[in-house]
DNA sequence: CTTGACTCTGGTCTATACTCCAGACTTTAT
DNA sequence: ATAAAGTCTGGAGTATAGACCAGAGTCAAG
């Protein structure tokens, strides 16, 4: 069982982000002492790490919630409910995925020409690269 | 040359937006007539559109609009600057890559799931899911 | 048994990225 | 020529995601 100082220096964010997310349901302490302390279990870090990756691909703390409160039961109707909400955040990560693959190939091009290279003047802005790989 | 109601509706953005990437030195209207009002060439359609996927993508603001700065001269000192800027970009992009795979493959692991499917109950949560592309 | 490190709650403050007026002026359509 | 639609500036308000602080209590080590 970790405290919250510990769990938030494994995770690698700060105590208060922690009880943030609690404030907003994303993550609960395993248990408190009479005290009040707060105590998480070892599987916390998994949560927090997957709250970070989320964030990081642009979901907002909203969405991850909703994320995190799916729970496929076997049940038949929750999980019709459940397939649908997934796969429409699957169609907005493939969005992502698209954009972020095509503003990396524009770095890269931008990045590989003009240092001596010999790919034209054209391609020397990011907008520049961008239109090269959005033809 | 566009106003700036039609390059905003061209865009799918507000003209509130548009006027606020200007303020932020994103964007900046080709021309004003004397009355004031705003003018933009077609190429700005392009220019937002840039802003917005990049935001899609977890950029800030801030560094599209250092993005959208970025020119290489053919001058070898400026280069050097661009190039070691881009090529952090390029690393963080790859980052935000690899997390976004990770996570597309737990929501489609999440999607295919539960639902008649016979995978284990184990990934029927997000965290289940993730927890098996993490091994 | 005290001291220093940690934690609690509650509140205020900050940055980012806008949105939404208000009041005035301009353009366009009839 | 007038009304509707569009635009201008400036300012206030909103949502998100925390950071930071105060004052009080708690815990662990010497």
């Amino acid at each position: 069982m970790l405290k919250i100082g510990e769990l938030a220096e494994l995770a690698g964010i700060s105590r208060d982000a922690i009880r943030f997310y609690e404030k907003h349901g994303l993550i609960t302490p395993t248990a408190r002492t009479e005290s009040g302390y707060r105590f998480y279990s070892k599987s916390d870090v998994l949560r927090i790490s997957f709250i970070l990756s989320a964030k990081e691909v642009g979901f907002t703390l909203n969405e991850i919630h909703q994320l995190l409160e799916l729970e496929v039961t076997k049940d038949d109707k929750s999980c019709q409910d459940v397939k649908q909400f997934v796969d429409k955040k699957i169609q907005v990560v493939n969005q992502r995925l698209t954009e972020i693959k095509k503003i990396k190939q524009s770095l890269q091009t931008l990045s590989n020409a003009c240092c001596g290279g010999d790919e034209p003047a054209t391609h020397c802005t990011i907008l520049g690269a961008l239109s090269v790989h959005n033809r």
